[in-house]
DNA sequence: AATGTCTGCCCC
DNA sequence: ATTCTGC
DNA sequence: GCAGAATGGGCAGACATT
């Protein structure tokens, strides 16, 4: 849609801008060039107010509807014409959310704390009020009207999302402990999403990771906290899954997802029942009790929560050896669940709102070399780069080799794991290959900027198979679709002693999703 | 009515 | 989600 | 080591197009 906008707005057409696109891999950039490029009219513009871009920007956001799609652009195309080149290349990329400055949340902090305090502990105090009311907005309007003596007086409560804390990852079970020990609780990971839950009395309100509202989208899980957590005022936190309830195993991630919907949803929540595994507790009886250590939280917890077979606790231990920390991963591996996180418990383990630190460290299989199936592709084509990848490729498409019918259907793209280097060598090295049009060989339902004969052959590791709508390896030989890989990532290196038939095939990767399929339910 | 395409302060 | 990189 | 910016698969929803 941006591309429109910036072709009509600078009378051009959708395939100059979408050629310079390429070229110069901004959206902003382009604009502020085609503009420059056509700038007759700007002579006689209005200056452009701030107050006019937001309401603009804001009647963008609301217009909904038929028709909708045309209004949006026209509006956008009036704001354009009305600006500067170099206006209307913060304009573009404000409103594609690709602002690249170089600053975020934490940065914005760290102006915060300059301006209105000048001192280093003040970015503590403003960080610790983000952490526990997730308002950025918030935070520094009061602490502009207010000062920074005012930053205490944004507490954690019942019904503002509290930033999540996150794990570090390792590989080394030895190197875990040496982390966060002496001793660590082993919790079990299991592969849903994470809800943060705020309860008073009878109300019940979800927080995604993102501190987005998901209530709605999980009634059944309101109805079930209601039951089983025995506490007035609290907020938890824990692992919203999609299982079996006839076998009791737990059902992939893309299950859950069907449960992200705004209609129909008593009836997904009978196609797919969720559990809820807890794993923490951040507010009890109307106290902030992150401060308390793991420990404790955890002690805390298992006396609040009554199970059943839908909310219990996350399966875990606690010990201080690397041996046994093992164990309970191969548990963990062997009965489907992503692999373990384990967490400090000692005295200095209080829950830390927004941070990701050496008190908790996840360990999955892909990261252990050896254990995950790394695989070998045909890299089929290319998509190019944007921001700092342009006149780069950002991502590769890939194929495995269909031994029966001799063609090269695609498993996924892959656009992590490159280095600034290797992506320069892989422009080269792969240029060499290109054609104007797709191989008939390769099987794609995606569209490419450029393809490549299938020639280089890649070592992509990944955590495991999807099945999949839009990747056509294995297509109608399974149930649902093709086969991808799930989380794809180069491991730098090029098997150049395989040729494009020697890849991975079709019937290998079928293989892997089997056996990956047996370990699970 | 069916199909195609794009987006999400999306989830992972 | 994973990964790389400038500070 | 942190913070930021590249990038992945895949779901439902919202429009546009046929």
């Amino acid at each position: 849609m941006a591309v429109q906008v910036v072709a009509t707005a600078a009378s051009t057409s959708e395939s100059t801008v979408k050629d310079s696109l390429r070229e110069i891999g901004d959206i902003g950039a382009v604009a502020e060039l085609l503009l420059a490029e056509s700038a007759q009219a700007t002579l006689f513009a209005e200056e452009l107010t701030i107050t006019h871009v937001y309401e603009t920007l804001d009647a963008v956001a609301k217009t909904t509807g038929k028709g909708s799609a045309r209004d949006k652009i026209a509006r956008l195309v009036g704001l354009l014409s009305d600006a500067s080149p170099m206006e209307a290349k913060y304009i573009l990329r404000t409103l594609t959310g690709q602002l690249r400055l170089g600053i975020g949340d934490m940065g914005i902090i760290d102006s915060l704390a300059l301006a209105f305090a000048g001192e280093r502990e003040a970015r503590e105090r403003i960080e610790r009020a983000f952490n526990v009311c997730s308002d950025l907005a918030q935070v520094a309007e009061v602490l502009a009207k207010e000062g920074l003596d005012s930053m205490k007086n944004i507490q954690a409560a019942v019904g503002r999302p509290i930033r999540m804390m996150a794990a570090k990852k390792l590989s080394d079970p030895a190197e875990i402990i040496e982390k966060a020990g002496p001793e660590v609780l082993v919790e079990y990971k299991y592969d849903g999403e994470r809800v943060q839950v705020h309860k008073d009395g009878e109300d019940v309100i979800l927080f995604s990771r993102r501190q987005e509202q998901i209530t709605e989208q999980y009634p059944d899980v309101v109805d079930l906290v209601r039951h089983q957590i025995q506490a007035d005022i609290c907020i938890l936190e824990g692992e919203c899954i999609a299982i079996d309830p006839k076998t009791g195993g737990t059902r992939p991630f893309q299950e859950l997802m069907k449960r992200r919907r705004k209609t129909d949803i008593d009836r997904m929540s009978e196609e797919v029942p969720v559990a809820v595994r807890f794993f923490d507790i951040l507010f009890h009886k109307g106290k902030d009790v992150t401060a308390l250590p793991m420990a404790e939280r955890r002690k805390l917890l298992e006396s609040i929560v009554q199970s059943n077979e839908r909310v219990s606790l996350t399966i875990g231990e606690v010990t201080d050896e690397p041996e046994r920390l093992m164990e309970v991963f191969t548990q963990a591996v062997e009965s489907g669940h992503e692999g373990v996180i384990a967490k400090a418990i000692h005295d200095g383990s209080g829950y830390q709102a927004g941070s990701r630190s050496w008190l908790w460290i996840k360990l999955k299989s892909s990261y252990q070399e050896g254990m995950a199936d790394s695989v070998d592709l045909v890299v089929v084509g290319a998509i190019h780069g944007r921001g700092k990848r342009a006149g780069l490729y950002g991502a590769i498409l890939a194929s495995a080799y269909d031994a029966d019918s001799d063609t090269f259907p695609t498993v996924c793209k892959i656009g992590t794991g490159f280095t600034d280097e290797m992506l320069v060598e892989l422009k080269e090295r792969l240029d060499h290959h290109s054609i104007g049009a797709r191989s008939p060989k390769v099987i794609s339902d995606i569209e490419a900027d450029v393809w490549f004969s299938p020639a280089e052959v890649i070592e992509v590791l990944g955590d495991e198979m999807t099945v999949s709508p839009t990747h056509s390896a294995g297509r109608g030989r399974l149930e649902g679709g093709g086969l991808a890989i799930r989380f794809p990532r180069f491991t730098g290196r090029w098997r150049e002693d395989k040729d494009p038939k020697q890849a991975t095939t079709v019937a290998d990767l079928i293989e892997l999703f089997e056996r990956q399929r047996g370990s699970g339910q």
